[in-house]
DNA sequence: ACAAAAGTGTTGTAACTACACCCATGT
DNA sequence: ACATGGGTGTAGTTACAACACTTTTGT
């Protein structure tokens, strides 16, 4: 550990001179099945909320960023070694846990959902859809609200979207994410054209197999091309 | 203090049975003086980094929120009891603090720089105008980076720019503000029509006096209809 | 044959950009 | 008289919203 020692290790423990708050990140993994935006939950094994959902989380360690022990949580729910995250707040409530102060930084992140099999917890984690979400644990409720709206202002941003959907996608895949996250409806054919004009999709040339219907035609994010032209100043007003 | 005591007290300090971190809240407090957005810094006193500048700040104490400690400093250093104040990130580097392990949840503030008079610290603070910032202590820089970031975004979303402007504005003052936020520049006529159609500024009526040229209209900001219209959904992508 | 989803084009409207001259005030 | 900054209008372009029928494929 290269940062100086600042406290004392006796033998009942860590000895500070003034008293510290616990500190925790907690992760709203958002996923898309196609259909609906949902949100991994976990059960808590143990007190307190004894087999109530929850956000998967836990306890920072000296040694690593608050980044770090996110992504450390990520991969112990879903074995997934990356996937974009995003800082969207700290939750410092006074009681928001019974165990002591426990202030935790709030985290939502992306994943394909298809990449994700079960963790190696022994905890039941399970998928919900956002409109099915039961009532959580702690300060959850409150905390996933926060992220909704984060995740919503930052769709205006930055193409997080993509994040959500496997490499290649139909429009009609992509329409219905923007719709779940949103909450609001498009028209077909002013949602391709509103992505077309971006310029950051590539049209893969494939076409679905299989399907019950027209075979659909899959689209690839281009990253480049939106490193590229992301420094384009265009400014408007939303609110 | 309603939470459960999660330490024991001894007369050595707090003893916690795994280590912690300390945590402080960090504000840029942010004003304009009609020309140039500025940032407040005070000068550190003590070591580390004594004689540097930095944003003020301070360690949080167990019977308050991140929040009420970023406000409880931001009154020491300006007198203010409110402002407009915005979390924007959690900085955890394990080094960034050569006193030890300490976690800085920072904010940003917007001011009305003329409400401030300096505060009762013995400390020093001066506003710096963004373009003339010295290098910062810890890694403040980084700090101020991620916060112009933050303030650009949230321009965009919401009416934060009236925060640092006193409650009667000129439409002049108003766009200088919005220029030296997003570093680009408007056509007069244009920026006066983007405002009023957003139909949440009013026409005072009242003109500025003792100008060395035409006098000016006032406008202000109504609140009101803001919080009316706010609802609507206009989706632009601006990436 | 039918159901399900994909593909596609036009028109009216609103917002944006670019641009230049005159007026009021104070020195 | 001159310097400073305020006020104002138009034309071209681009982006947006609203809207319906045809095609492909599988059952």
């Amino acid at each position: 550990m290269a940062f100086k020692e600042d406290f004392i290790k006796t033998a009942e423990g860590y000895v500070y001179e003034y008293p510290r708050a616990a500190m925790t990140a907690d992760s709203v993994i958002f996923g898309f099945d196609g259909k609906d935006l949902q949100v991994l939950l976990v059960k808590r094994g143990i007190e307190p909320f004894k087999g109530a959902w929850a956000f998967p989380g836990g306890f920072l360690r000296m040694e690593e960023t608050i980044e770090e022990c996110a992504k450390r949580e990520l991969k112990e729910e879903t074995m997934l070694e990356q996937a974009y995250m995003e800082q969207f707040g700290v939750f410092s409530e006074v009681n928001r846990d019974p165990r002591g102060r426990i202030i935790t930084t709030a985290f939502y992140a992306l994943v394909n959902i298809a990449d994700v099999q079960g963790g190696d917890d022994a905890e039941e984690a399970k998928w919900f859809p956002i409109d099915k979400i039961p009532t959580l644990a702690f300060d959850h409720d409150r905390i996933l609200r926060v992220a909704m709206r984060k995740l919503r202002e930052d769709l205006h941003f930055r193409p997080v979207g993509f994040e959500l959907l496997p490499e290649k996608f139909t429009m009609t895949q992509l329409q219905h994410l923007y719709e779940a996250i949103l909450d609001i409806h498009f028209d077909r054919r002013n949602f391709l054209k509103k992505m077309q004009t971006t310029g950051i999709l590539d049209d893969t040339g494939e076409k679905e197999n299989g399907t019950a219907h027209r075979a659909a035609t899959y689209y690839r994010f281009n990253r480049e091309r939106y490193e590229h032209f992301k420094s384009k100043h265009n400014f408007n007003l939303e609110f």
